[in-house]
RNA sequence: GGGCCCGUAGCCCAGCACGGAUCAGGGCGUCAGCCUCCGAAGCUGAAGUGCGUGAGCUCAGAGACCGUGGGUUCGAAUCCCACCGGGCCCGCCA
C-alpha cells in the first residue's frame, strides 16, 4: 500500500542524509507524530545524533532537515521536511500524487495484500471436546485462531487450518456413561441442538452423578478403554454420537464465520503410531529416562524445563499420559515425522471449501497435510507450561524446531456478576470462571441468538418494506459482526469478563459501527449520479483534513496486517477498522459528496468513498465479519 | 515453594515490542445539542467544590500520583529491581 512506500522513502532519505552529514550507524526509525499538524512521519534520529555528540537537538535536526529536504527532490511522495526545536525531523506527504494513486490503486483491487506464495502455515483452533455446544470462550478461541488464518493467508502464506478432536477422551466417556448406564435418552428433545442437549442436560448431570455415586467412575474407566481400543460396540456407538455432536458444533463454528480443512482425530493420532516412534527415538537419545526407584518408579520421565525435576511421560502402567499425545501431534505439523495419515473429504458440506477428515486406512490421497515451515496453536493460558514441554522436546528432537512451534495463547473469557446473576448463580468476586461441568457459562449460539434478535428490531426499525428474510439475513450478519469484534478486539493476555447487556451494545467501539459505516459508504456510491474517478489534478481539490486524513488512513492496512503477523495478533486488524471507520465518518459529517457542485471534485470524492469503504470491507473480512451493502 | 499474565479517569479498553514533541487516545455510562441537508447503529459539546427543586449563585481556581516505592536515562505509562492487589499454571487427570 502507498503509506509503505511513502515510508519507505522517508527511511531512504534519512538513511542518506545522515551518512551525507557523517552521521555513521545512527539507528533510523520513523513512526507518527503526535498530531498530523506536524507532518505524516516523523523521526527521532536527531535527538540521537544530538545526545552522541552533546550537542543541541534542535540545531541537528535544522541540518538533517536541511539535507533530506534537498535528497527528497526526486521522490515521489515526499512533500515537505520540517525540523522542530525539539529535534525532531517531520515528513509531509504531497499530498495530490499520494492520494490519487492510492486511491487508483485501491479502486482497481490492489489492497496490498501480498501475492507471492510464502511459506505453508498451519494453525489450530477451536479444538472443542465433542461432548457439548461452544460457550463464548470456545467462540474467542475460534475467533482469534480463524483471524489468524485470514491475516495470514492475507500475508502471502499458505495456510491450514486445523481443527484437533479429542473424540477419545474422559469428556466424550462422560455422555456415553450417560447414554449407556444412566438411562439418559441419546435423542435430543425437538427444538435442542445435539450439542447443547448433551452438554447442558447429560454431561452436567453425569457428574451429580459421580459425585453421588462415586463406582460410576468404574464405568467411565470402562468406556474409556473401550473407546481407546477403537473396536467393538461400545467404540462404535461412542463415534457415532462424537459425529452427531462434531456436526453440531461445526454448525454453531461455520455460523461464526470459521472454516477450516482439517479434522485431526485424537483416536487417530494415538492409533498412528507416531508416539511410540518418537518414544524409541527420545530413549536411544537418553533424553527420556526409565525410573527404577523414587516416587515415579516404574514410569518414564523427561526433564522438567522449568524446574529441571522429573515429568512423567509414560505411566507405570505403560500408557501415555496427555502431553504426551501433543509431541506427535506438533512432531507431525512440523514435519519432524513421517506423515501416517491419509486425508478424504468429511461426509459434511462446509459453506465455502472442503473440509478434510485424516484416514488411517493407507489410502493416500492427492490432498497434503502437516509437514508445515510454521505451526501456530491457539490454545487458552492454563496450557503454556504443557506447550513449553512439547516445545522443548521439539528441540530435542531437531535443534531449533521450537522456533517452528509457536503457542498463541490467550487469556479466558469470564463471566461478570451480573450476567452470573441472570444465569442464577450468585458469586462472592467481580466474575466467575466458565464451567462445563457445571452448567456456568454462556452459550455461543443462544448469545448470538440474543444479538440477532435486538439487531431483527434495529434493522426492521430503519427498513420498514423489506422483506422478512432479508431483515434475518442482516440481522445475522450483524449478530456474527458483533460477537466477533468483541471477542477479537481485546489484547489476548486480558481476560474478558463477559457481561451479556454489555455485549449487547451496538454502538461505539463495535462490529456493527463498523457494518453501519460501511453501508453509510456504499448508500453514497448507490446515490451518486456519475462515476468515481480521480487524477492528480482532481485530487489535488481534496484538501479538507477529513479527506487528508481518510486518504492516509485507508493506505494504512497493511501496516497493521504487518503487525497482526509478526505478533500473531489479529487485534491489530480491529484498531485498523475502528480508525477507519471514524476517519470516514468525521468526512461523512463534514464534506458533502453527492450535494458537490464541481463535477472534477464530486467525482474525486466519490472515488475517495469508494477506495475507503473497499478498504474498510476488507478489514473486516480479515476478522470474518460479513459484509452488506445496506443494513 | 517455583513460573506465567494482568493492574491506565465512575466503568471497560488502547498506547508498552523500537523510551522522547504542545492535550496519555478511544468506548460505555451521565447531561446538553444536531435529521426541510449522501442512513441518528452517526456526529458535536459538557462534566472542580459548596448551596439550591431549578434558571442560577457563591467560592475556588489549572493537570488521570499511568498499582506503590526505588533505579537506569538529558528524558520512563513504556526499560530494570522490589513490593502490593487480582488471575492462572506446576498430577502416573484430560
Amino acid at each position: 500500500m502507498k503509506f509503505l512506500e511513502f515510508q519507505a522513502e522517508v527511511e531512504e532519505v534519512l538513511a542518506d542524509s545522515c551518512r551525507a552529514l557523517g552521521h555513521k550507524g545512527v539507528q533510523i526509525d520513523v513512526g507518527s507524530p503526535p498530531s498530523d499538524a506536524y507532518g505524516d512521519l516523523s523521526s527521532a534520529v536527531p535527538i540521537r545524533i544530538a545526545k552522541e555528540q552533546g550537542r543541541v537537538p534542535g540545531d541537528v535536526a535544522v541540518e538533517v532537515a536541511s539535507k533530506a529536504m534537498e535528497l527528497a527532490k526526486k521522490s515521489k511522495y515526499i512533500g515537505t521536511v520540517s525540523p522542530h526545536r525539539s529535534g525532531y525531523v517531520n515528513f509531509g506527504l504531497k499530498h495530490s500524487r499520494f492520494v490519487s494513486d492510492s486511491i487508483a490503486a485501491i479502486c482497481s483491487g490492489d489492497l496490498g495484500a501480498v501475492k507471492e506464495k510464502g511459506e505453508v502455515v498451519a494453525i489450530e483452533h477451536t479444538n472443542v471436546n465433542p461432548n457439548k455446544a461452544l460457550h463464548i470462550g470456545h467462540a474467542r478461541n475460534l475467533v482469534l485462531g480463524d483471524s489468524l488464518v485470514r491475516v495470514m493467508r492475507y500475508m502471502g502464506h499458505q495456510v491450514q487450518a486445523l481443527n484437533y478432536i479429542d473424540d477419545s477422551g474422559a469428556q466424550v466417556a462422560d455422555i456415553i456413561v450417560g447414554f449407556r448406564f444412566l438411562g439418559y435418552s441419546d435423542e435430543a428433545p425437538a427444538g435442542t441442538k445435539y450439542d447443547t442437549y448433551c452438554g447442558d442436560s447429560v454431561y452436567t448431570r453425569v457428574t451429580k452423578d459421580y459425585e453421588n455415586d462415586p463406582t460410576l467412575r468404574e464405568k467411565q474407566s470402562f468406556v474409556l478403554k473401550e473407546i481407546e481400543k477403537g473396536t467393538g460396540e461400545v467404540a462404535e456407538y461412542a463415534r457415532g454420537i462424537v459425529r452427531k455432536i462434531l456436526a453440531a458444533q461445526l454448525s454453531t463454528c461455520w455460523r461464526l464465520g470459521a472454516r477450516y480443512d482439517l479434522l485431526n482425530w485424537e483416536s487417530q493420532l494415538v492409533h498412528s503410531g507416531m508416539w511410540e516412534k518418537i518414544f524409541e527415538s527420545l530413549k536411544k537419545m537418553g533424553y527420556v529416562k526409565f525410573q527404577t526407584e523414587g516416587e515415579n518408579k516404574g514410569t518414564w520421565v523427561i526433564p522438567d524445563p522449568e524446574t529441571g525435576e522429573e515429568k512423567v511421560v509414560v505411566r507405570s502402567d505403560g500408557t501415555a499420559v496427555y502431553v504426551a499425545k501433543d509431541i506427535p501431534y506438533a512432531a507431525w505439523k512440523v514435519g519432524l515425522i513421517g506423515d501416517p495419515f491419509g486425508y478424504e473429504a468429511y461426509p459434511l458440506e462446509q459453506p465455502g471449501g472442503v473440509l478434510y477428515s485424516t484416514t488411517l486406512d493407507g489410502k493416500k490421497g492427492k490432498v497434503r497435510f502437516g509437514g508445515a515451515h510454521l505451526a501456530i496453536s491457539v490454545i487458552d493460558t492454563r496450557q503454556s507450561y504443557l506447550q513449553r514441554i512439547v516445545s522443548k522436546v521439539l528441540d530435542e528432537f531437531r535443534e531449533g524446531s521450537s522456533k517452528r512451534y509457536l503457542h498463541r495463547s490467550y487469556e479466558v473469557v469470564s463471566l461478570s456478576k451480573r450476567t452470573a446473576a441472570q444465569l442464577g448463580y450468585t458469586i462472592e468476586g467481580n466474575f466467575a470462571h466458565m464451567s462445563g461441568r457445571k452448567g456456568l457459562y454462556v452459550n455461543a449460539d443462544a448469545m448470538l441468538d440474543r444479538l440477532k434478535a435486538k439487531a431483527k428490531s434495529e434493522t426492521r426499525r430503519r427498513n420498514l418494506s423489506e422483506p422478512d428474510s432479508w431483515v434475518d439475513e442482516v440481522a445475522e450478519a450483524v449478530s456474527v459482526a458483533a460477537l466477533r469484534y468483541e471477542l477479537l478486539k481485546q489484547d489476548p493476555d486480558k481476560m474478558i469478563v463477559f457481561d451479556i447487556d454489555d455485549a449487547l451494545q451496538f454502538k461505539g467501539d463495535t462490529g456493527p459501527y463498523l457494518l453501519y459505516t460501511y453501508a453509510r459508504a456504499r448508500r453514497i456510491i448507490d446515490r451518486a449520479e456519475g462515476k468515481p474517478g480521480v487524477d492528480e489534478a482532481s485530487a489535488a481539490k481534496l484538501t479538507k483534513p477529513q479527506e487528508l486524513r481518510l486518504a492516509k488512513r485507508m493506505t494504512m492496512l497493511d501496516i497493521s496486517a504487518e503487525t497482526a503477523e509478526e505478533f500473531l495478533s489479529p487485534k491489530e486488524i480491529a484498531r485498523f477498522a475502528h480508525e477507519l471507520a471514524v476517519a470516514f465518518n468525521d468526512f461523512y459529517e463534514g464534506v458533502p459528496v453527492n450535494k458537490e457542485e464541481d463535477a472534477a471534485l464530486r467525482s474525486a470524492r466519490l472515488a475517495l468513498v469508494d477506495a475507503a469503504s473497499r478498504v474498510l470491507a476488507e478489514s473486516m473480512t480479515l476478522m470474518g465479519i460479513p459484509i452488506r451493502d445496506r443494513i
